[in-house]
DNA sequence: ACCCAGGAAATTC
DNA sequence: GAATTTCATGGG
């Protein structure tokens, strides 16, 4: 998708956007550094900067950032290069029930998030819920992250959390998950783990790279890949994904969607969360 | 009191 | 090896 942005009252402004809602991208279960504001915008962090980003029609706004933040940052964040509205064409034709799960959310987008933070919120995410993961994450950035703004804080780098012990977590109340994050942070400081590799490398190195880390398996280390390296042919199963893989697509696997599986999770595992039913 | 939550490690069979 | 239990914490 080819943008051009400009600077207005509002921030940035880039005109011709298609398949971009806020509330299916941003509130979906991939970061979980994103707040609704009052007035439908969403208020988030990322890369050590704070903006505040809404929709109106083909017009995306971006608050607080320059022409500079949004070629070097929010372009790639949001992965306006990537048409959406192809590809879901394209793996509709896979399957019926694929095609619903992409038409109930086609403003869906796979963020390219930071791996390190992708890495630790997903490791925190494990035998957890989606609200208490954001709790987590908010007290890991107000405690060790640097001070970016007024009560805004960014993410902690591995640095700074390797140089912690397990019981220096404490107060994010994360419980046994505190040592898997020191864990990750440390072999990702020392430069055990190379998450930068992990963008090019073949997918089961890739993954066996992040599965060094204790309490990283495959799922955490498949979105980890998803979200942070995006790898978007990883097809992360979680306890939703296997509801609906046995339910919806029975005697299929993540093979069977192609090259774009990790875009097809993420339709199926919305679809999914907003269906219960579908599971009683 | 009990069960579950975008799982993985430790233990047991 | 495969199946089960444990691991902290908070909400329903």
């Amino acid at each position: 998708m080819y943008v051009r942005c400009e600077t207005t009252d509002k921030g940035i402004m880039v005109d011709e956007i298609r398949d971009f809602d806020l509330a299916q991208t941003l509130d979906c279960g991939q970061s979980f550094r994103w707040t609704e504001q009052a007035d439908g915008s969403f208020k988030g962090i990322a890369f050590g900067q704070c903006v505040k980003v809404s929709i109106d029609g083909t017009r995306l706004y971006i608050d607080n950032a320059d022409k500079a933040d949004f070629e070097n940052i929010w372009y790639d964040y949001f992965d306006l290069g990537l048409d959406y509205g192809k590809i879901r064409e394209n793996i509709s034709k896979i399957h019926p029930v694929l095609a619903d799960a992409a038409k109930y959310a086609p403003g869906i987008r796979i963020l390219r998030q930071e791996p390190f933070e992708a890495l630790c919120t997903f490791i925190i995410s494990q035998n957890n819920n989606i609200k208490r993961i954001k709790g987590i994450v908010q007290r890991l950035c107000e405690n060790f992250g640097e001070q970016i703004g007024d009560g805004e804080f960014a993410f902690p780098d591995a640095d700074r959390l390797a140089a912690l012990a397990p019981d220096d977590l404490a107060p994010l109340r994360a419980g046994f998950r505190n040592r898997y994050l020191i864990d990750a942070a440390q072999r990702v400081s020392s430069g055990e783990v190379d998450l930068e590799i992990c963008k090019t490398i073949d997918y089961d190195s890739a993954r066996s790279e992040l599965m060094k880390i204790v309490g990283v398996g495959q799922k955490v280390a498949d979105c980890t890949l998803l979200f942070g390296m995006h790898r978007i042919e990883a097809f992360p199963v979680d306890v939703w994904m296997k509801r609906a893989m046995e339910k919806l697509f029975p005697n299929m696997n993540g093979n069977d969607f192609g090259e774009y599986a990790g875009i097809a999770q993420q339709y199926i595992f919305h679809y999914s969360r907003m269906h219960p039913e579908f599971f009683e």
